[in-house]
DNA sequence: AGCACGCCGACT
DNA sequence: GTCGGCGTGCTC
């Protein structure tokens, strides 16, 4: 049997990671028998009552645990390490790094069937003659037992074969197996599929590329085998995926591998088809959609070889993969790299540590470019690739901004707006509508008394639902009927604000008898029903597009010549410095759908603040010039890129504990006394209930990496220890990206 | 997290 | 008289 790595020499203790939110590893004495087992193979092992999977860390020659209670390993779970020696270093290091315990780590990076003790590899189940079989099973068989004969003359003279096999050749039930298994003159035995042969890889020929994009290209591939972080500046339309595709054909005819990473809402079939029609390599896809059969054998394609290119979202950075040539995230900048929960790391981040531990290059693409990534591309500006120009011959978007101030509005549509709509209606084009607020309206107001609909469990407005049928809250699913009138007074209450559905009510009487489609979570809950409406929408069948977020992500639109984005606000006062940031790259990305094809596409961005220095740098200079303006912002007032942070976040069901919880954290800082952390709270969070808890958070700032992190080694393990951390649910999150 | 052990309330 | 509430403690 072939092993992707090499076997450890035997030593007598091993440091076991275990599922289990402990903060810790655990001793065990390897197990008997002189079978290969070290860091990376999996165990089965006895833990207090149970018998758990674990993974090896570490092969030890002493243990610091007293022999009384060190307990043997059972046995290890394949004759190979699950984690290369790469990966197991990876995740060891994100798990010391993001403050997350071991075993949890190792687990993540693991399809359900391996954390449950399946063998690494896919096992085929094959059938032989027993060798009572072979002596007696057609000697003593009687004639007409016809199937029973016909399987034990196969079987000598196939001497192994699949029960598919057998049963089709022979064209016998299943029941005839059994009945020679029962008989004793068959049997049954696993063996492992042996290491994939490298499959052939052709790759079809692309369009041409413009200059910038050859540049980019050959930057990219003058640096393969080295670890380089290149970014690749373009805007929507640019032409980014092109690059990644010569880039990748490079890699596959040097007999690497890629891995993609892509936002969540990204990995679209249309994104699949790309990749299938250029390269005839085996392609492994790891979407949420897999279940975990699926998910299982793209995880052992990869590993082993088999699949040259894997392409997944978040969690796909953790792939194990035999030979890795390059990395590459698609829409860096997005939000949904970084998981926020659990084991809060950033794919992005990862991919950076990764590629530099296997020396090899990543690729991170975006219209709209993090600021951190902006920042580590202005001190290396050779890794910088910008595709400027837009790919054909389709002149950039003009913005405009409307003052919502000075204009009347039908149901927030400024009148200007409306005849700008109007005007791209008749011309024949397209026209997209974005709002990033699901249901009807946010809010149900009572004009006679003030009063206005709560949600039982969190601090916030239950949003209009279904036209006034419902009421929904956005932050913990609760849903209840619209009350007859206000529930305090009993006068009729009225839905104050706009959200998709009463855009698309106001929509539809303001355009009446031009199709319409609203593209939000709630119009495309079921599955093919985005496909179907952007199928939709691409033939013309529909003219006006109103939705979310998600229209954002993924399509290109090419016939829509106007995208409104009718409330550019939400973003711009918020507490959280990211929020200008976000909203930056949302409008950014909005507009990016407009006018792909020969027509000039039109953006208007309705705001009551035309005066904001944020919306006026975006409106003269663009991205670049927001984000110029940005990171000044940023190293004035010390936050990253210009720092590193953390949040400490505590919840309970009462409101006291977790800021009881978080104080008494803060105390304790005084005892770790490092030059530069300090720290801003606790305080609650700006929603404090959510879901009936209560939460709070304390956040943590350096001016870098290492100062932030020496003080949470020596900080967290005491606070673990604290009598109110028994109390609350706590939990850190490094590198927090929302603060809320 | 599991899964024990361990003491105090309402019932097959 | 038990079943079971969740506080406390432990897992190499």
């Amino acid at each position: 049997m072939s092993r992707l790595w090499d076997a450890q020499e035997r030593a007598p203790y091993l440091a076991v990671a275990i599922d289990t939110p402990l903060r810790q590893v655990f001793d065990y004495r390897a197990p008997e028998g002189d079978s290969p087992v070290g860091p990376g193979y999996r165990v089965w092992v006895p833990f207090g009552r149970r018998r758990v999977v674990g993974v090896v860390v570490e092969s030890r020659e002493h243990s610091e645990v007293p022999a009384e209670k060190l307990r043997a390993a059972f046995e290890a779970i394949d004759s190979e390490p699950t984690f290369s020696p790469d990966s197991l270093a990876l995740l060891t290091w994100a798990a010391e790094y993001y403050r997350h315990p071991i075993g949890e780590v190792l687990t993540s990076a693991l399809p359900v069937p391996l954390r449950n003790g399946a063998p690494v590899r896919q096992e085929t189940i094959l059938w032989r003659l027993t060798a009572l079989g072979r002596e007696e099973a057609l000697a003593k068989l009687p004639a007409r037992s016809v199937r029973l004969r016909a399987i034990a003359q196969y079987l000598a003279d196939h001497a192994q074969a699949s029960a598919s096999d057998i049963l089709s050749s022979t064209e016998s039930p299943a029941s005839a197996l059994r009945n020679l298994e029962q008989r004793g003159f068959v049997e049954s035995f696993a063996r492992e599929q042996s290491a994939a042969v490298p499959p052939v890889t052709t790759v079809r020929e692309g369009p041409p590329l413009n200059e910038a994009q050859a540049a980019a290209v050959e930057r990219i591939q003058s640096t393969l085998g080295t670890f380089v972080s290149h970014l690749l500046y373009g805007v929507t339309g640019s032409g980014k995926t092109e690059v990644y595709l010569h880039a990748i054909a490079t890699v596959l005819a040097r007999g690497q591998q890629v891995l993609v990473l892509v936002p969540e809402i990204a990995l679209t079939p249309q994104l699949i088809s790309r990749f299938r029609g250029r390269f005839d390599a085996p392609l492994a896809v790891l979407h949420s959609g897999l279940n975990d059969t699926e998910r299982l054998a793209a995880w052992r394609d990869a590993r082993e070889g088999t699949a040259r290119i894997v392409i997944g979202t978040r969690s796909a950075i953790f792939s194990p993969l035999l030979q890795p040539g390059l990395i590459i995230i698609d829409e860096e900048h997005d939000p949904s790299f970084k998981q926020q929960d659990g084991f809060r790391y950033s794919a992005r981040d990862l991919a950076l540590v990764r590629a530099q531990r296997l020396g090899i290059p990543v690729v991170l693409g975006s219209a709209t470019p993090s600021l951190e990534t902006l920042a580590r591309a202005r001190k290396q500006p050779e890794t910088l690739s910008r595709l400027p120009e837009r790919a054909g011959s389709a002149r950039p978007p003009k913005l405009l901004l409307v003052d919502l101030r000075k204009h009347g509005a039908t149901q927030g549509i400024a009148t200007p707006t409306v005849m700008t709509i109007r005007r791209h209606l008749d011309a024949g084009g397209q026209v997209m509508l974005f709002i990033n607020r699901r249901g009807y309206a946010p809010v149900l107001f009572c004009p006679n008394c003030g009063w206005s609909a709560h949600c039982r469990r969190c601090d916030a407005h239950l949003t209009v639902h279904a036209r006034g049928r419902d009421l929904i809250c956005h932050h913990c699913g609760a849903q209840e009927p619209m009350p007859p009138g206000c529930s305090n007074c009993f006068a009729d209450v009225k839905p104050v604000g706009q959200g998709t559905e009463r855009i698309e009510e106001a929509l539809h009487q303001l355009f009446t008898g031009f199709p319409l489609a609203r593209i939000d979570r709630d119009s495309m809950r079921r599955k093919g029903e985005l496909e179907a409406t952007l199928a939709r929408v691409d033939r013309g069948e529909i003219r006006i597009l109103v939705g979310t977020q998600m229209l954002t992500k993924g399509h290109d639109f090419p016939n829509v010549t106007l995208v409104v984005v009718l409330n550019a606000d939400q973003g711009l006062f918020s507490t959280d410095f990211r929020a200008p940031e976000r909203l930056a790259q949302t409008i950014v990305q909005v507009a990016g759908r407009a006018g792909r094809a020969e027509r000039q596409g039109e953006v208007l961005i309705q705001t009551e603040y035309p005066e904001h220095p944020l919306l006026k740098l975006l409106l003269t200079g663009g991205y670049a010039a927001f984000a110029d303006g940005a990171l000044t912002e940023r190293e004035q007032s010390g936050w990253p890129p210009f720092a590193r942070i953390a949040l400490l976040r505590a919840e309970a069901t009462t409101s006291d504990l977790p800021l009881k919880f978080l104080q008494d954290a803060h105390d304790l800082a005084v005892d770790f006394p490092i030059r530069g952390v300090e720290l801003l709270g606790p305080a609650p969070a700006p929603m404090e209930r959510r879901a009936g808890r209560f939460r709070a958070q304390l956040l943590l700032r350096a001016p870098s990496h290492s100062p932030l992190q020496k003080f949470l080694s020596g900080w967290l393990p005491v606070l673990a220890m604290l009598p109110e951390a028994r109390r609350v649910r706590w939990s850190i999150d490094v590198d927090a990206a929302e603060l809320s």
